[in-house]
DNA sequence: TCAATTATCTGACTCTTGTCAGATATATTT
DNA sequence: AAATATATCTGACAAGAGTCAGATAATTGA
């Protein structure tokens, strides 16, 4: 037969590679190399170090060196000593460079708009590349440390208040519940951490502190297209090693029973079901965990 | 924000770009070109004449000549004469290429199917995966006249049934239904279309005809993964054109309000409904076209 | 039958990518 | 201050992918 999984996942990989190709085609035509295509596109999404293009493109310092040099005598981006370390070098566009780098923008930006345009579901295209992202992308997720204000937080805590609002029979509204100070979730109190795929946040967890030996674990969030992937647990664990770097010797938490998922996670990786400890009116389930 | 549409897409296009650039990798390591290995791999996968090798890989003739001279030397392969052109020839597989053909297999299927063991719903991984091939793959579809009964046909025909068995209270049952023979589908009383991407069958229609000229439409099926992209518009085209070809004036079909996509195709594309031509206990609509 | 076309082969080239071994200047560590 | 490490640059090289212009032999069409 040949619709088994392998022959679905081949015609899968061969109708990507095919929109890669045609994708670096159209960039070709741009009369550059692909390579210092890359290397603009790079230095345009912020990337400045140079040492960060090279680890970002994993290329090797000679061909970087001569990528750039081809870039800096189009006229295409200026190279200046960095500020704090003379060996290295920060590149940036000249405005000659943003117009050429705008343009390959534009390019890869139509083709995915066109895609998205003539799909009858396009939502549904878009899930579907979240989650084969994630699938694939699985050992390239990092957990890092945010504030929890900046924009990529904040993206996973309103998916988070978003989801509550679904989950609970009587919706959540974050006013009432004892919504945590953002500066009890950084440091010397607490922490928060962000899980970053290529880019993206795919889940979160907060360490709220309040200046003793005592935290909470809060917004323990996973974006669906992650669920499953044993990535909660990873969270969990980065969240207690950052607590305990924090002096933090006694964690707690509180959660609800129609987070079901999360109540197994609790029970199953050490922590003790306690009594009620806060007055907040949604949570029903509350945990300990010595660290 | 950084979780537009566009960004999404990247984060994407990056984590199979990143998952191909691996899969190469590892090809690289038995110690022949890429360029070798695809070449091998079409001919594993039966591409045996050298132009459908050269048409499949997209390569300039000199080049493919010097792979398979390689391959040849190499002992993997073996070049005859066509047996009804003298000027092109075939290639096949050694004992030793196919060996080495296995090999690559090997590497793709082993990492295909660790993707899919260690994630939570392969399932719905591979209907992802099957939703992107489709809209990626829009402009490469193809629709080829088949056998009825040859598997890509029957896999159709079964999606169908079960469709129907899903869509109708009652259920579906083929022996209670009129179920065309194979014969009246196959020329020169009619016709089984398939539309085929990437080597996989994702939709179908029949043209069935008893000798004279007039021919009904049957079993227009298309894959829930390629919806709403216009497929069986292309198909109808096509099997409008096929009947006429088989000098067929007037067509017929049967269908049911459960199918509500195609009661408004019909409509929409100049066929006019009719009384019941037939006692199928299914259908309740009855539509007519002369072409 | 003869001219045009087709399938493949050959040789000569180019470009891009990538590797490696130093060279140079600056930072960091001891 | 000396030794070591780091960031980048330079030159020399090699392999792969791909292009192009003919050459050859077989097939097709007028």
């Amino acid at each position: 037969m040949t619709h088994d999984p392998i022959s679905r996942f081949r015609r899968f990989a061969r109708s990507v590679t095919t929109e890669v190709g045609a994708l670096d085609e159209s960039f070709l035509g741009r009369g550059r190399s692909l390579g210092a295509a890359r290397v603009l596109n790079a230095i345009g999404h912020g990337r400045t170090d140079v040492a960060e293009v090279r680890q970002y493109l994993n290329l090797d310092s000679g061909l970087l060196s001569r990528l750039l040099r081809q870039l800096e005598s189009e006229g295409l981006i200026t190279l200046s000593p960095h500020p704090t370390d003379a060996r290295a070098r920060i590149a940036a566009l000249t405005p000659l460079g943003q117009s050429e780098f705008d343009a390959y923008e534009g390019i890869s930006n139509t083709r995915a708009s066109e895609l998205f345009a003539r799909h009858p579901r396009p939502e549904a295209l878009l899930a579907a590349m979240d989650l084969i992202a994630s699938a694939l992308g699985q050992d390239r997720i990092t957990i890092e440390e945010r504030d929890p204000r900046d924009p990529q937080s904040l993206f996973c805590l309103n998916e988070y208040y978003a989801e509550l609002g679904r989950r609970f029979k009587t919706g959540f509204d974050v006013n009432l519940s004892c919504d945590p100070q953002a500066t009890d979730m950084i440091p010397p109190r607490g922490a928060f951490l962000v899980a970053m795929s290529d880019g993206m946040p795919i889940g979160c967890v907060g360490v709220k502190g309040h200046g003793g030996d005592t935290a909470e674990i809060k917004r323990l969030w996973i974006a669906p297209s992650a669920r499953g992937l044993g990535l909660s647990k990873r969270l969990m664990t980065a969240a207690e090693t950052r607590a305990r770097e924090l002096g933090i010797s006694t964690l707690r938490l509180d959660t609800n029973s129609a987070l079901p998922e999360a109540v197994r996670l609790y029970q199953t990786s050490g922590w003790t079901e306690i009594d009620r400890f806060n007055d907040d009116p949604y949570p029903d389930h509350f945990f300990e965990k010595r660290i």
